[in-house]
DNA sequence: CGGTCTCTTTGTCATGGCGCAAGGACGGTG
DNA sequence: CACCGTCCTTGCGCCATGACAAAGAGACCG
């Protein structure tokens, strides 16, 4: 049983106003675990046994439907609370979430949530601002589906992905994981084809910078403009 | 200040698993208030100071964006826990909630949920299996809008209303509050001309019967197998 | 270092549904 | 009971995007 250490976690939001006692509390009865790159954290449809906060690494959340269509849900970046499915009263995970680079997290056991929440009370409103936050984003991505071009919501992906995992490079903003044209396509509601042509007319106008599972953001103003369809370049009827 | 009896709420999932007791404690803190049709319960962008319980009556929660589009973010129905942003950490209210009938609502200030969580614990869980199970469904809508062709949306979408607030007639399941065909074009991500439309050709087929905010669903296993794209008499390539 | 797999690019074609434009109908109101 | 404000219906043309089809190009493996 891998001990963590308390200087680990305590500026994740969710040791945040719990003293290092109880967070020393808290850690000893979670178990961290190491998942690499392509190994899946655990599986949609399967029982929710436990809860997790990652550690270090990303993770592409992924749910599939009857007819076999995949959708990206969202990407877990590192310090965020993830697979709550039991605090949800939902006895098995929705989705399933893959390791996208090497990854660690922490593992808790969903039986012992009530207790736990009983124990540290901040607990529930750590959760509950997380799936706060995440239904915020998942009405956006409806309304944004709902209205807008693929141009501009692939721009608004792009953007939203800079901003939670974008590192730093000469050229630009690098979105800090492999991540394919299928991804993205999966993320907008968007075909693999229709986000290939967008990418490469993009990288032509030294938007973006491509590759193999590789997006480098080198001009996210000019991206901002496109994606509040603030560009003068096309015309469109926004409507009033 | 008008005093609600606790028979009236003993039986909503917020009030369960606490004692008479503690609803009744419950209780002396909220305030009820009616709301005629059209009145707005709050609206989007204004501070947060409230949050409620729906006793009776049928609420339409709207977004608009910043470009001036309206979307239909859903329904909310008597004994549902609505406005709780102050619980994930929002301080302004994402949405605006409009009572599509006269509804009556409980409310409680907002200064007082930290409070009221720390006493009644159970009430945490309430919330946050009120804004998981909201989660999913808004996940389940990108999931529709992405994959799925208008008319399965239409489909799904009335199927969901019927289900969440259908009442049996002679002819089959209305829906009960007045709904215009431009609401149902904003929650499926369509217009309200393709949504006229295809109300129309099922009317013609016997699948549905409408009217002027009106909709009853005459057929609802037919509807159940256009929506799931079982439907013969379409060539669709459903891929693998 | 050749083979293979996955990811990406690009071309062509077909079409669902949106934009636009009237016109009609229902229901509430003075 | 006539008026007016909403809401609903319907026709037409176009275009962004999906479907289909290949072929190129890194990356990993033995």
């Amino acid at each position: 049983m891998a001990a963590v250490d308390r200087s680990l976690v305590a500026n994740l939001s969710m040791f945040a106003g719990l003293s290092p006692a109880e967070q020393d509390g808290l850690l000893r009865e979670a178990r961290s675990v190491r998942y690499p790159k392509g190994s899946a954290v655990f599986e949609q449809g399967a029982e929710a046994d436990r809860f997790f906060v990652l550690l270090h690494g990303h993770l592409r959340v992924e749910k599939t439907t009857a007819q076999g269509h995949q959708t990206v849900v969202r990407y877990v970046s590192a310090g965020e609370l993830f697979g709550v499915a039991q605090a949800m009263n939902l006895s098995h995970y929705p989705a399933t979430a893959m390791a996208a680079v090497d990854s660690i997290a922490l593992a808790w056991p969903s039986s012992s949530w009530a207790r736990l929440i009983a124990t540290y009370p901040s607990l529930a409103g750590s959760a509950l601002q997380t799936v706060g936050s995440r239904l915020q984003d998942t009405q956006t991505r409806v309304i944004e589906i709902s209205n807008e071009q693929v141009e501009q919501r692939v721009a608004h992906t792009l953007l939203r992905l800079a901003k939670q995992a974008g590192r730093k490079v000469e050229a630009g903003i690098e979105i800090d994981f492999p991540i394919s044209r299928q991804d993205v396509a999966e993320m907008t509601g968007a075909t693999l084809h229709t986000v290939s042509r967008i990418l490469s007319a993009w990288e032509t106008q030294g938007l973006v910078e491509g590759g193999r599972q590789r997006i480098v953001l080198r001009d996210p103003h000019r991206l901002h403009l496109l994606a509040d369809g603030t560009d003068e370049s096309r015309i469109r009827s926004p409507k009033s």
